[in-house]
DNA sequence: CGTCGCCATAGAAAAGACCTATATCTGGGA
DNA sequence: TCCCAGATATAGGTCTTTTCTATGGCGACG
């Protein structure tokens, strides 16, 4: 069946005359009578009934109208939903991320996103890296913004290099020091966040090479508590930068260096599947997007 | 496009194997590769990630999926429409009827109708045959029952004859006399229905005919009132038959045969346009309850 | 390192869609 | 009565498209 015998029997059913309806559609009529004939062959049945005044609808003409109607309507709208891909001009775009992408570096983003982009509908879901990569190969979303990982059947895009600093409480001892060395941070109370976190580990294994044991220690689940928690004075801690923009602004939180240690810092990359050909629509612009913008900026 | 190659579409994507797909479609795996092509080409996107394990839906291809879905859903649906009309198993059917015959008899018409076609959705409009007869014309209605009506685009086939009959309260003089004269009849009191219907000219002609002048005569606009003012002793009236049937066997309205009278009855039909083509469906189904039947024995 | 399982491509044969021109039917005017 | 206008149906030829068989190319897996 041809979307042209459909699209030709509405025609005819509107205008009640092939002639008209094959001028309409730029066809000839013994064209047009053919694309009707072949249909009625194909359904075994006669949509219309011949008269010396044009063509009326059977009762099994009448009967078929509205699903005929149906269809071309969905080709008509997927064909708009491709051109809207394409253009990037409407569409829908799942993005995954770290929680510190999702809370802190995110918001900025999808706000320009949404501005460039105001029809594309975006939904984030947020895990672990190691689970947004699953979520990125089950392709429950399609872009995914984590620490750099590795795995054959995805690659990367850098995004930004996110750093750890050292914050302490304003009036903290160490807020008034030019230099902080290691040994200095070690003896006072630490605040980690989540252990699960990639982060956690990058902490313990930093001062483990170090040869240096963390004094006492308290562990929230989530970068936010962590802030609270220091600027209450119960300790002091190591966030990733993009976290603590604010607090350092509003300097309810005071940034010190540390002199005698490595920089600590980790890749954020977006990935995305292999196997999805070059990307297109929706993801291509907020690639274009990620890749005139520095996200780490905020 | 073809349906084809949606179809095509929505098979690969729901295998991710063209080789599987071409087989589940009893074509070759290079056909259904032309097909996928020609659509990506016609679409002008590529709807497929081409992987050595198989087909990926691209994110175009994602976005066209739903739409494609519902685009074949619908042809199937419209086959399935068509089966079910062909065999009577489903559908729509409107009705129209003048008032007497949808009151009347149109009821276990439709009884025993709905009993044999449950999946048949009837819709009845009333009016006087007249209206009906526009309504046809109009293609508001696939059938009507009505007088015999002449109309050049129309064409009747015959239901019942519908008699009037004289019908008196119990205990009425005449209901107890072997025979009652005409003349007799225009000195009772008489109850005539709806000056607009077919009836009252009838009735009226009836009169004038044999040279009668009725005598006092009250006017309803509807048989229903018309019976209740007869049994309730207020006059007679000349009534259709199949209007009575109830109240005779309840013998709350007694018939009285009027001998020197020729027979007044009518004849109904069932109108159905001309151009329509041989009945099929819902309408070949009714038509065939309506010659099996006898309507007026009810 | 061959073999298997994918999809893509080539080329020929078949199908069929489209066009022009013509046929058929019917109703309405001259 | 004849003929024309206006409707759909049909015929025949051209050309496009579809489909098949056979083969190529490329990774993955033993």
């Amino acid at each position: 069946m041809l979307l042209a015998q459909v699209e030709g029997f509405l025609e005819v059913a509107r205008r009640g005359n092939v002639s008209r309806a094959a001028e309409a559609m730029f066809v000839t009529q013994p064209t047009l009578t053919a694309r009707l004939h072949s249909l009625e062959r194909e359904l075994g049945e006669p949509l219309f009934a011949r008269t010396r005044r044009g063509m009326r609808l059977t009762d099994a003409g009448r009967a078929f109208l509205p699903y005929a109607e149906r269809a071309m309507r969905a080709v008509r709208d997927g064909r708009q939903a491709l051109t809207d891909a394409r253009s990037a001009s409407a569409g829908r775009l799942v993005l995954g991320a770290a929680p510190a992408v999702s809370t802190y570096v995110l918001p900025a983003l999808l706000q320009r996103f949404a501005a460039a982009h105001p029809r594309i509908e975006v939904a984030v879901r947020t895990g672990h890296s190691e689970d947004v990569l699953q979520m990125l190969l089950r392709e429950e979303v399609q872009l995914a913004m984590v620490r750099t990982m590795r795995h054959p059947d995805i690659e990367s895009i850098p995004l930004y290099e996110e750093a750890l600093v050292l914050v302490v409480p304003p009036g903290h001892p160490f807020a008034t020091r030019s230099k902080v060395g290691i040994a200095d941070v070690a003896s006072e109370r630490l605040i980690f966040f989540d252990r699960t976190s990639s982060y956690y580990e990058l902490t313990q294994s930093f001062f483990l090479s170090l040869g240096v044991t963390p004094r006492e220690v308290m562990e929230l689940d989530n970068i936010e508590s962590a802030k609270k928690m220091v600027e209450r004075r119960l300790g002091i801690a190591l966030l990733p930068r993009t976290a603590v923009g604010g607090e350092l602004a509003a300097k309810t939180l005071t940034q010190v260096a540390v002199t005698d240690a490595p920089a600590m810092s980790q890749k954020i990359v977006v990935i995305r599947r292999r196997d999805q050909g070059r990307p297109s629509g929706t993801v291509a612009a907020f690639l274009n997007l990620v890749r005139e913008s520095d996200p780490a900026a905020v």
